[in-house]
RNA sequence: GCGCCAGUAGCUCAGUUGGCUAGAGCACACCCCUGAGACGGGUGAGGUCGAAGGUUCGAUUCCUUUCUGGCGCACCA
């Protein structure tokens, strides 16, 4: 804390019912008490003795808090403030409220934090839970704590398991567009016998003729969470597999450490298959556009086509080799291939080479692309490498045999991981033409962007130089050149129109301790079984070394957990009845992700302690209805990841009649960071910020008095500009802190913290103490009669405060209290005895208004008052609409946009644009002012002003 | 490079469909209170509303360009 002044104690036997820190703090306190005993912010579900159907509901909810060992730090409050005030908000007007918190926390930074103290996570995690509610309470947030729930509890990631098993043993039916029980697939095969595609090229066959592993693989390879080869982000100093959308820029999102790509069978989900919904339904709800963006673009949906080429190896024909392109117009223009340097194809190539290609310059280009990390790959993106494989493909348009290269411009991920290209209208591909001397064609005529030859032009333009015997597309403008060479390619039955995504399957599989195992097992010949719903959980076994295993490849560390990994299927809880309990089974050694918790901890809330089903049907139905969540508030780091994963979790409970709503967030809210200001020598050294003073121009160190530059950045022990908001509350109170953070400045911005600042709002709730209680006596400071101007501002301050609440907007509002205050301190003599500015009934009427922010102080006046019962459970004020109307208004005359004087006028007159110019050009005032001239146009504003043109 | 958001007093921010002399808190100066100080109260100074064009009777507000900062995406064919 800098020299900020600090709240004196009462000295003496003056003012001892003065509000200082002390008194703020034992207030606080003492209603924290009160609250708690009372269970004042408790949730009634329906069907509960004393639940109120009538009233409407509001479901407010905070991000999950992962507790860290560090504690709280001061941007945590920062959301919750907000939300506590409008909870409290709703309450007062009616509403059935829940706002429950709870714990997030299995996962990778618990788990390192317990490596580096050498403490089971179990211990530090419980911990850190504990140091979080105690450091939540002292805020007084308003929250239904019987609701508490944490990840790691049994009871609950019993039923995480459970949707795991739901996605398990479902399917995403193509032609409903919605996930259903894959049994319901296997009963119609079986019943229908319809042909269906084997895998790995063994061609079709009649259901019933396939074998029972054929029939159970086909099956398998259809399942929402399923067991997929893929392509890995595994990154060894986490060590662990990463998610795509955990990875940024080659590294990890979490800690910033290498990534590197490797194949690996790893459990996924098939979120790809509700690309499309998870981009339409983004018009349902209200979110911040940014992040509505941000997921729009994480999806990037694309419109092209799938082409056919035709491969020709050393021993002729090859097969088919599909490509996605945006822009098959250009199909013409494609001169050459490129392949990803993972894709099959190249085996083959490498296998069979073509005569007269340096097939070791080829496998070493292969094999050193895929060792390259991704950091080291984008790295060096600028410049285009690549190996030609000697194979070719038939141009389909132009018929012309093309090279097939080798390049790791192309990405294995996307699309088919081949690619045409068309290096006369493609950047990427004309740079890679430059660079080994391929052809390059024009095919397009862009408008505005001469053709040269020097450089491609990727615009739309008019087709050119694009006909062959059967097809012509020359000058047909982008648009209708695709739609016809895509109806051509239909026709010769080598190509389609297609909906590309950059959406990736969801890799959920992670090689590490702390998570929640995966409720399966695999049987001796390496087939998986689900653990049945009747077994669950399946617990996470105590394991003394729960370090991850050193090694270049993944080794998750349940496998040192022997005894658990190997059991039998009845000990298992799998398939009983289809399969022996005593079959040898080993267990899957992988856990979930982090966010496996998170995707649908908001369900849980609405009860928890359901024993029967993930969350009670009905209290599903009412806390989620309309809209889902009413309010979610977070921080925009969640934008993709949590966000993006819970809407699909929800979506596949959704198709599953599991929950009742499309979305589960109908409205979200970013709060913005809390920065801290952090000084820094000349010499560029930091200084910390309590060794800072603030001087006449600048800021200077104590000690040595040399100025010092102020900048802004993100709290951080390194900088020393971490601020601890139990300092900040032994100093000022939780009220203070709370109406301090919320009058820092927008919710959604981000602002620094300034502890200057402080003092200012601890003040106005001494203002607004001193304004209703007397620091002598303790007892309130009572107008006689009511002020008609302050009972109009008073209409005014509770209609500005409810609306900016409504609006997320509190700095606003706690503007307008502290002009209410200001005002209703200026009548009155401070040493008039027992004689203040408001009544008894306004006074309460602005404590109601002020509890939502200041929810201690709030109950101390209300309780000296006379108020009854909690202010928290009060009613809010009602407002007079014709107390929010004056009943003459100020008038601006303008002559030419400049303000000449202002006029008096009735409000009935200021309503109506002819009254009003009448009005104004009858006044004596305008008469003068004009001297004559006659005015050639009057433009009035109704309410505001009238501007003449002379 | 592309997209989104923001630039208002020394600092942090208000300014709700274009309209009144652009406001608040902190900081600053002065005055009152006091034996003196702190607390408190009062008064005041301080802004070409990032820049340049445009639309309009009138622009901090709308449009265009540009500068600065933040965030996101970035070899996705």
């Amino acid at each position: 804390m800098t020299e900020a002044a600090a709240p004196t104690p009462a000295k003496g036997e003056e003012t001892p019912f003065r509000y200082t820190a002390q008194m703020a703090e034992e207030i606080e306190l003492k209603w924290q008490g009160r609250w708690e005993k009372g269970q004042a912010f408790r949730a009634l579900n329906p069907g509960e003795a004393g639940f109120d159907a009538a009233r409407p509901k509001f479901y407010c909810l905070d991000m999950f808090p992962y507790p860290s060992g560090a504690g709280l730090h001061v941007g945590h409050p920062e959301g919750y403030t907000a939300t506590d005030i409008i909870c409290r908000l709703r309450r007062m007007q009616g509403f059935n409220v829940l706002h429950p918190l709870g714990w997030d926390a299995f996962g990778l930074p618990a788990e390192q934090y317990a490596l580096q103290t050498g403490v089971h996570p179990a211990i530090t995690t419980k911990k850190a839970i504990d140091t979080f509610r105690n450091q939540l309470k002292r805020f007084g947030f308003s929250y239904d704590w019987s609701r508490e729930l944490a990840t790691i509890d049994p009871d609950y990631y019993r039923w995480t398991q459970w949707i795991w098993l739901q996605c398990y043993g479902a399917y995403f039916d193509e032609a409903t567009a919605r996930a259903r029980p894959i049994s319901e697939l296997e009963f119609v095969l079986a019943r229908d016998n319809n042909e269906v595609e084997l895998p790995q090229g063994d061609g079709r066959r009649r259901w019933r003729d396939c074998t029972p592993q054929q029939q159970q693989s086909w099956l398998d390879a259809r399942r929402l969470a399923y067991l997929g080869e893929q392509t890995v982000n595994w990154c060894p100093q986490l060590g662990t597999v990463l998610a795509n959308e955990e990875v940024i820029n080659g590294r990890s999102e979490r800690g910033g450490f290498p990534v590197s790509r490797l194949p690996l069978r790893q459990w996924m989900f098939r979120i790809t298959a509700y690309a499309d919904r998870l981009l339409a339904d983004l018009q349902l709800v209200d979110w911040p556009v940014s992040t509505r963006a941000m997921q729009e673009e994480w999806i990037g949906r694309s419109e092209g086509a799938l082409v056919q080429f035709e491969v020709h190896g050393p021993a002729g024909s090859a097969g088919d080799l599909a490509v996605y392109t945006r822009r098959p117009d250009t199909l013409f223009g494609a001169t050459y291939m490129v392949l990803a340097p993972e894709h099959p194809l190249v085996v083959q190539m490498i296998a069979n080479p073509a005569a007269g290609v340096d097939v070791a310059a080829l496998r070493a280009y292969v094999e050193a692309a895929r060792n390259r990390s991704e950091v080291d790959r984008q790295a060096e993106s600028v410049i285009k490498t690549g190996a030609a494989t000697g194979w070719m493909a038939r141009n389909p348009a132009t018929g012309a045999l093309i090279p097939i290269w080798v390049a790791d411009y192309v990405l294995m991920g996307y699309g088919t991981g081949a690619i045409m290209a068309v290096p006369g209208h493609d950047q990427r591909d004309f740079d890679f033409a430059q660079a080994f001397s391929l052809p390059v064609v024009q095919v397009v005529d862009v408008a505005g962007q001469e053709w040269t030859g020097d450089a491609a032009t990727p615009g739309e333009g008019r087709a050119i130089n694009s006909a062959s015997a059967e097809l012509s597309l020359d000058g047909l403008p982008t648009a209708q050149a695709k739609a016809r060479i895509i109806e051509w390619l239909q026709k010769k039955v080598i190509g389609q129109a297609q909906v590309q995504y950059r959406l990736r399957d969801w890799l959920f599989s992670r090689q590490r301790y702390w998570g929640e195992p995966m409720p399966v097992a695999f049987d001796e010949a390496g087939i998986h079984h689900p653990v049945d719903e009747a077994a669950l959980p399946v617990r996470l076994p105590e394991l003394a070394d729960f370090k991850p295993v050193e090694s270049a490849t993944p080794v998750p560390p349940l496998s040192k957990a022997r005894q658990w990994v190997e059991t039998t299927a009845g000990a298992a809880g799998i398939c009983v009845g289809r399969i022996p309990p005593d079959a040898v089974m080993h267990r899957e050694t992988n856990t979930m992700p982090n966010w496996a918790g998170s995707c649908w901890y908001y369900l849980r809330y609405c009860a928890p302690a359901c024993a029967d089903r993930f969350v009670d049907s009905r209290a599903e139905r009412y806390w989620m209805a309309g809209r889902g969540v009413d309010l979610y508030v977070g921080g925009s780091e969640h934008a993709v990841l949590h966000l993006l994963y819970a809407r699909f979790w929800h979506k596949v409970l959704f198709d599953l009649g599991h929950v009742s709503t499309v979305e589960p967030f109908g409205k979200l809210f970013h709060q913005g960071l809390i920065t801290s200001f952090a000084y820094t020598r000349q010499d560029g050294s930091l200084v910390p910020v309590d060794e800072v003073d603030e001087a006449a121009p600048g800021f200077v160190e104590r000690a040595t008095g040399k100025p010092v530059a102020r900048t802004v950045a993100k709290m951080s022990k390194s900088l020393r500009n971490v601020v601890n908001p139990d300092d900040v509350i032994a100093q000022y109170g939780a009220d203070a802190f709370r109406l301090y953070e919320m009058y820092m400045g927008p919710l959604e911005a981000s602002k620094p913290w300034n502890p200057r600042d402080i003092p200012g709002v601890f003040r106005f709730l001494q203002r607004l103490w001193r304004l209703l209680i007397d620091e002598r006596t303790g007892q309130p400071l009572l107008a006689r009669e009511a002020d008609p101007r302050l009972e109009r501002l008073l209409h005014r301050t509770v209609a500005k405060v409810a609306h900016d609440i409504d609006r997320l907007a509190f700095n606003t509002a706690i503007a307008a209290l502290i002009e209410m205050v200001n005002e209703a301190t200026r009548p009155f003599d401070l040493t008039d005895a027992g004689a203040g500015g408001l009544t008894r009934d306004q006074a309460l009427r602005l404590v109601s208004a002020a509890a939502p922010f200041a929810p201690h102080i709030a109950e101390e006046l209300w309780g000296r008052l006379g108020g009854t019962g909690l202010v928290a459970h009060a009613s809010w004020p009602a407002v007079d609409a014709a107390m929010l109307v004056d009943e003459k208004v100020e008038i601006a005359v303008q002559v030419l946009g400049k303000v000449k004087l202002r006029l008096q006028v009735s409000a009935a007159d200021a309503a109506d644009v002819a009254r009003l110019e009448a009005a104004a050009l009858a006044h004596p005032e305008v008469i003068a002012l004009l001297a004559g001239r006659v005015p050639k146009k009057a433009i009035a504003v109704p309410g505001r002003l009238i501007n003449l043109v002379v």
